[in-house]
DNA sequence: GCCGTTTTCGGCCCGACTGTTTTCAGTCG
């Protein structure tokens, strides 16, 4: 997919647009269009061979000739005159915070700085302040700044980040003088990285709130703090992430939540909805005049806009406005709605618990069944089980069946694809478990033709129930694979197999855009921990997260489905 | 560069914080 590309492409124009002092307009318009191709859940490929690149929001006769041409010959001809401009080096200026287009001009053109190591030895050299805009304290900002970038601020896995934001906000609850205390932005809305994390606050003693925020333990810098708003770098391990704080009085909490949580696409689409009725919304409430009409809870806010309340997971403009105002959101998949999972490992293979304990930690969950489903024999990293051992295993859950009444185990196998397709136990064997999960775990660098072939030759095998992390990509650790996703789609809808959404964090796999797209072409999705010890179990809600992220309800979900319903899938 | 039940031209979301300034530009989200 080359999706991805295009998007860095148009972000990297707009930069150097940015630079040099183009029309920002123009500029706005390469940015929305470099997140619509992040977003789009359609390999662009398959768009500018339909025709149809222009059907996207955001991209006209311009843009729409860059992604053709770029999809042709590889390259945009616009993109690479622009960069023959720039000295190597101007734009990383860019990555420094505090650091905008306009002082990059000023630094490159007038003081000839166009890297970041020539950057520091202006600054200490207090080179800088020379020039009008740049004083002693910009120096000093600057060089701080660069020891953060060095240091690798970066994106954080989602349960990393919740992690995090329960601390900051149980903090917050025990020290200082809030009423109400919620996480918002891109936590909220579930997504699988996460780049800072935005809290909000209530209170009628703001100056308190923003003294204990700055100082809590675990901030290593103060980047902002005022009255309504402060910004604080919070360690975490050898890291560090973003956390704004934002404050407001309880008459705007809705707003406040509303505009933290949408992402910036929604948001503008809500605000020119506002203003077509002669209203205005901001992060305060919505207004009439000066008067105001909403703002105390969400619902108010999307209400007086003539919508519904739409699940923050869904909060990304890619249709969900026009679908809710015409009243045809989906009731999305919810936590409670699980009724077991499937892709579980024991100490059997590489997970840390016994069966019973992972059996057990499914039933306190309130499951009403739980598929075992431990590696196969290639595996070996993983310690995989030969085909006696793992069939060997079934007296034991017959006797598991027995003593735990009302509660079902089922003996499956996570089996690997083997190179050319063939799965790693026979089918005699294969037919003998209860379900089967086939996954990649060996060659991921095939190219895309083969890559494809193995897998959907696997989910074409009939004994094969469930296709596990279907790019295998391992965030911020592995790419994923090479590999046409739809046609995988296509052979799970054809051949009743579902496929997955790996919930592990730093699986996220399929993520949301692609089990959208999953669903769209008449997949079956289960959604699945990988757990490798009973902690992870509650990892299900991040799984949750993403479904409800694919506008995934729970008849699009397997393990949301009772027993009796997933042993005839299953059969 | 995009887009249109007020428009095919003239608009384009809105506000907070900081630092360098004498009233605001730049950056960020």
């Amino acid at each position: 997919m080359k999706n991805q590309e295009i998007a860095e492409i148009f972000n990297e124009i707009a930069d150097m647009l940015d630079i040099l002092g183009e029309d920002s307009f123009r500029i706005i318009s390469y940015r929305r269009a470099a997140r619509q191709m992040e977003a789009l859940t359609e390999d662009v490929e398959d768009l500018v061979r339909q025709g149809r690149v222009g059907s996207i929001p955001g991209i006209g006769a311009a843009l729409g000739d860059k992604i053709e041409e770029y999809v042709t010959a590889g390259k945009v001809g616009y993109h690479q005159e622009l960069r023959a401009k720039f000295p190597p080096g101007v734009l990383d200026m860019l990555r420094v915070r505090g650091i905008g287009p306009k002082k990059v001009k000023v630094l490159w053109q007038e003081l000839g700085i166009s890297d970041i190591e020539t950057l520091r030895t202006a600054a200490q050299t207090h080179r800088l302040r020379r020039v009008k805009g740049f004083g002693e304290k910009t120096e000093e900002k600057i060089l701080r700044s660069i020891e953060l970038l060095k240091e690798g601020e970066s994106v954080f896995l989602l349960a990393t980040a919740h992690a995090v934001a329960d601390v900051v906000l149980g903090y917050l609850r025990e020290r200082a003088p809030i009423h109400q205390v919620a996480a918002a932005g891109s936590l909220r809305r579930m997504k699988e990285t996460v780049r800072d994390i935005d809290v909000l606050a209530t209170t009628d003693k703001p100056a308190a709130v923003v003294e204990a925020f700055t100082h809590m333990p675990g901030v290593r810098e103060v980047i902002a703090a005022g009255e309504r708003k402060s910004v604080v770098l919070f360690d975490v391990e050898d890291r560090f992430v973003q956390i704004d704080l934002r404050i407001i009085e309880p008459g705007s909490w809705g707003a406040a939540l509303q505009y933290d949580t949408g992402n910036k696409d929604h948001n503008i689409h809500l605000r020119t909805m506002a203003e077509k009725r002669g209203l205005k919304l901001n992060e305060y409430g919505i207004f009439r005049d000066d008067t105001k009409v909403a703002g105390e809870t969400e619902e108010s806010v999307y209400s007086t806009l003539g919508l519904p309340w739409i699940p923050p997971e869904m909060r990304e403009d890619q249709g969900e406005i026009e679908l809710a105002a015409k009243g045809g959101l989906p009731t999305l998949v919810e936590d409670r709605d699980m009724h077991g999972e499937f892709h579980v490992h024991t100490n059997a293979t590489d997970g840390l618990d016994p069966v019973e304990t992972m059996v057990d930690t499914a039933r306190a969950r309130g499951y009403e069944y739980i598929g075992i489903s431990d590696h196969s024999v290639s595996s070996t990293v993983a310690f995989g089980l030969t085909a006696d051992a793992a069939l060997a295993r079934r007296d034991r859950f017959r006797e598991l069946n027995r003593e735990r009444k009302g509660f079902t185990v089922l003996l499956g196998t996570e089996c690997d694809i083997l190179d050319g397709g063939e799965m790693d136990y026979k089918d005699e064997v294969l037919k003998e478990f209860d379900f089967v999960i086939a996954a990649v775990h060996s060659r991921f660098t095939l190219p895309i033709r083969e890559m494809t072939a193995r897998v959907v030759a696997a989910i074409r095998n009939p004994y094969v129930n469930i296709l596990a992390h279907p790019t295998t990509r391992k965030i911020g650790q592995r790419d994923p694979v090479q590999i046409d996703l739809d046609e995988l789609y296509e052979a799970c809808a054809s051949t009743g197999t579902a496929i997955e959404i790996d919930a592990y964090p730093d699986r996220m796999d399929l993520n949301g855009t692609q089990a959208r797209a999953a669903k769209n072409a008449g997949c079956t999705i289960s959604v699945d921990t990988d757990s490798h010890a009973k902690g992870h179990l509650a990892w299900i809600r991040f799984g949750v997260g993403t479904a409800r992220r694919a506008w995934l309800t729970r008849e699009d979900v397997l393990n949301a489905w009772p027993l009796e319903k997933v042993r005839a899938f299953l059969r």
